[in-house]
RNA sequence: GCGUCGGUGGUAGAGUGGUCAAUUACAAGAGACUGUAAAUCUCUCGCCUUCGGGCUACGAAGGUUCGAAUCCUUCCCGGCGCA
């Protein structure tokens, strides 16, 4: 009946990494991977047939944005997701958990996903500073309310409406709603969100159920981990999730750096294993390598398109910020020998030139390079896998990429 | 030639006696970015510095003044007008 499935193929001898197969109404997806992040029902710059060209399998919007812009009921009538974008093969919708998050306590904050652990101001609950900054996003019992960036009206979310919008986006698989915590929370906090991430999943699992029994439509539901950095509370999250039987599991939250592979690690030793698992927001080259040595198998993340937007471009041996003075005059490839659009058909020069002149091809031909080049580690992390030398490769990659 | 307006840091362009190494924008240089409030943001941008400050600077040279990018004189250069 249901056309989701996930099947693994191989797993590493050391640790829990793993390659396999999730199968999705509009085509198969071999993880590990990375899922290209297009918010607006649209990866930055990006054509979708470039997105797939670069080699990306799925991509990932987000209910929150489509809600407020075009409205969900716009994609519904336009028959999809799918169709209104032109991205034929599997797709997802984050819940808008994030937003309770990048909207509500990290506000004009300056904090994110992952901070820097030489910051421990982020670190200390209340020293963040109490920012004039009103919230856009409040947190309530039954859901939070939103006020809209674009026009500053104000929208109520619950876990049913999360549900409800996600299923009239149509993307073939859906997350609960869930509270992604700030880390300068304190543990209490941490545990009173945590709960009522778990009561909000029950409820998105259940209104899920729900509306799929009406709907000829088969989307999967993904439930989400959450505990912030504390042990106890990670693992007691990824048993009450992993209970309620959903299709698969987000591992939200945001990290200190050095925390996450251990938080990871905590949570995938509990998840069910024929289960896929998804690394919420997580897309830096060592980050991945951390991911799938620790079990996970889906990433997404705005990285490769945010920095080439911004003119970082991923190379084997390192970031580089094209628009350096270095590279005016470099006519050779971006990467020697990658064989993504950008790199077969222009130089650095050209490159940086675009950023120079502010012309918008620049942000796409380096978008267009880093998707490909994190899409490319991850399919190699897979082959890694299969072949049985993953932590060789691991190795040989890390050496030379961190050099520089 | 006479008259007139003007010459400010890479560029444009503020400032018109002290709070000016000089607002601002652009250019330039470097950095940040991890379920996208982001084709965005931050920092640097005369020289030297033990980061306290020191030195040289607003066409050039003199002068007035306690003090000048700012006032005066002459010169040089440019625009415009009249010859």
């Amino acid at each position: 009946m249901s056309s989701f499935s996930f099947r693994i193929e191989k797993k590493n001898t050391l640790g829990l990494g793993r390659a396999g197969v999730i199968t999705t109404p509009h085509g198969d997806i071999e993880t590990p991977a990375f899922v290209a992040v297009g918010t607006k029902a649209t990866v930055k710059s990006v054509s979708t047939e470039q997105v797939k060209n670069a080699g990306l399998q799925v991509v990932l919007a987000n209910t929150y944005h489509l809600y407020l812009q075009p409205g969900d009921e716009t994609i519904k009538k336009a028959g999809g997701l799918h169709r209104f974008m032109n991205w034929h093969g599997p797709a997802m919708t984050d819940s808008g958990g994030f937003q309770v998050f990048s909207l509500g306590s990290a506000y004009g904050k300056g904090i994110s996903k992952v901070i820097a652990e030489t910051n421990p101001n982020f670190l200390i609950p209340e020293r963040s500073l109490e920012s004039e900054v009103p919230r856009l996003a409040t947190v309530g019992a039954d859901g939070v309310s939103f006020r809209s960036h674009l026009d500053g009206s104000l929208h109520y979310i619950t876990p049913e409406k999360s549900i409800e919008i996600q299923h009239n986006i149509g993307a073939d698989i859906i997350f609960a709603f869930d509270e992604c915590t700030s880390p300068t929370e304190s543990l209490e906090y941490q545990e009173e969100a945590l709960n009522r991430t778990h009561r909000w999943a029950k409820r998105s699992l259940e209104h899920h159920n729900k509306l799929s029994a009406l709907s000829s439509k088969s989307i999967a539901l993904f439930g989400i981990v959450q505990g912030g950095r504390d042990e106890r509370l990670r693992k007691l999250s990824a048993k009450v999730i992993s209970e309620m039987g959903f299709d698969g599991y987000g591992i939200g939250g945001s990290f200190a750096k050095e925390d996450m592979s251990t938080a990871v690690k905590w949570v995938n030793e509990i998840l069910p294993e024929e289960k896929p698992r998804h690394l919420l927001g997580i897309g830096e080259p060592e980050d991945l390598f951390e991911g799938v040595e620790n079990g996970v198998d889906l990433f997404d993340c705005v990285i490769p398109t945010r920095l080439g937007r911004n003119g970082t471009i991923f190379t084997s041996s390192g970031k580089i910020h094209i628009g350096n003075t270095q590279f005016r005059e470099d006519f050779s490839p971006i990467e020697e020998g990658c064989e993504c659009h950008t790199c077969k058909n222009y130089s650095r020069s050209y490159v940086a030139h675009l950023f120079h002149g502010k012309e918008m091809l620049g942000g796409t031909l380096a978008s267009i390079h880093n998707l490909t080049f994190i899409a490319g580690l991850v399919a190699r992390m897979r082959q890694a896998i299969l072949d049985g030398n993953f932590f060789e490769f691991k190795k040989d990659f890390l050496e030379k990429y961190k050099k520089s």
